[in-house]
DNA sequence: AGCAAAATGTCGGCTAATTTACACTTCGCT
DNA sequence: AGCGAAGTGTAAATTAGCCGACATTTTGCT
């Protein structure tokens, strides 16, 4: 059923972008659709996400555009249907530095629900093409308000985000370079990668600079070590994708 | 009217720690207060605490003690009422890292609401003496699908927490050493210290060590830059209490 | 097809900070 | 009061990895 309609969407999207158009393809049922797939809403009835599609607001956008979402006017929450983006933030000395990667499924923005707009953030589309969900925060609380389990639910995923966050940090700090990239690695097998065996494919969206940023190296030493491992069999990396020979061996 | 319990109980914890006759001393009243004082808590009526501090225990604690809390038995949030602990985590390599430093008034424990008992961590308490209330992260969860609007504000509080994490990783990943010490001791400053004028005295219950792990870096390093500041004017440091001549000069 | 821009590869010099090693001081305890 | 342990001070050797400075390759675009 799902699926369907996510065929549908995507051969529109190549077609028509971010013109008034768009509404047209906003019906409920879609809406209803890309909440319900998520694990955080399946608590909910029909009638209850059809109440939350009323505040539902959904967007397109390809590969290399910019999102502003910290900015301006009231605050929100987004749910990335499709795709990956990263969120970049601007040091005060001008130069970007990635926060986080966001991937299908993962809910970004404020997700304390408090408003506090000092950081100066913005989205960064990787793949081809990305389908984003968002609903006001007033509103997404307000249903939190109303239905108990679904805001435990809630905290949990804010919780499990937090475990995440502090996991990788530890990592980069006692670690060194190559142990981060090697993690980094695995995390990413994990999270998308294709497994046949121990052998893992993963389809490459990030530049040898992305990946440095992630795991917080140069852009120089990343290259090294990605060289390295290729040349130690353990990997063979291409832009559009990375093969881990043995996952086990990592 | 707190303040008078406080200083009742604290009055007693020097003569008797830990013995049976702790229980005398957890009247409802006690611990009606304990947890009234603390700002998540203060939606609630007093007949929704009362509720509450049925599943509320509490524990005294001295200098130098380790509570092990992640461990065996049912998953518990803990909430320290006074004093200072540090959670401390055994690598894999058998050392010490410090993981947080937990303040009066923090909550701690599995603040996910999800039990994960694989990671080996315990809290060593640092100050003369602590007072820690618990209780049963399922009876929490309970009083949360009773209250949503505790359970919205406790959200708000995990993700602040989260806030704050991220924020101190960024600074040790970006800055260097001493920028790191200097930000540590804004916000310890911040936190805890007394201000007169421009002048900030902090009781210091932390061991050099202590400090340099909290910032990641070497003990003889954090030594050395202590004792550069001290040399420059900026702090006058010893093992009792780190008084910074101009805060705004940090 | 052809050009500019982005991404990748490679090389030493440089520096902050870890490591190792040891002396000294303070604390806690009997 | 006196001993061992914990905490602090200092200095030299060593190193990971950042930075600048290129060359080369690949991509996207018209």
């Amino acid at each position: 059923m799902l699926k369907t309609y996510q065929k549908d969407n995507h051969a529109i999207v190549k077609l028509i972008t971010f013109t008034p158009t768009d509404l047209i393809f906003m019906y409920e049922d879609l809406k209803y659709w890309y909440l319900r797939d998520h694990k955080l809403f399946r608590t909910l009835s029909y009638s209850q996400i059809k109440q939350l599609c009323i505040i539902t607001g959904f967007k397109k956008a390809a590969k290399g555009e910019i999102i502003y979402f910290s900015s301006s006017d009231v605050p929100r929450i987004f749910l990335l249907k499709k795709g990956n983006i990263k969120i970049v933030a601007i040091d005060d000395d001008g130069n970007e530095t990635i926060k986080d990667i966001i991937q299908k499924g993962d809910l970004f923005g404020e997700l304390t629900l408090e408003t506090d707009n000092k950081v100066e953030e913005y989205a960064k589309v990787l793949s081809d093409d990305v389908v984003i969900c968002s609903f006001l925060m007033s509103d997404f609380e307000d249903l939190l308000l109303r239905n108990p389990t679904l805001a435990i639910s809630y905290t949990k995923f804010v919780g499990l985000k937090m475990k995440r966050v502090k996991n990788s940090y530890a990592n980069l700090i006692s670690k060194d370079a190559k142990t981060r990239l090697y993690q980094f690695l695995k995390d990413w097998a994990e999270q998308e990668g294709v497994r046949n065996g121990n052998t893992v494919a993963i389809e490459n969206y990030l530049t040898q600079n992305d990946i440095a940023q992630i795991i917080c190296t140069s852009r120089q030493t990343a290259t090294q070590l990605l060289n390295e491992m290729e040349t130690n069999q353990l990997i063979s990396y291409n832009r559009k994708e990375i093969i881990i020979q043995d996952i086990t061996k990592l």
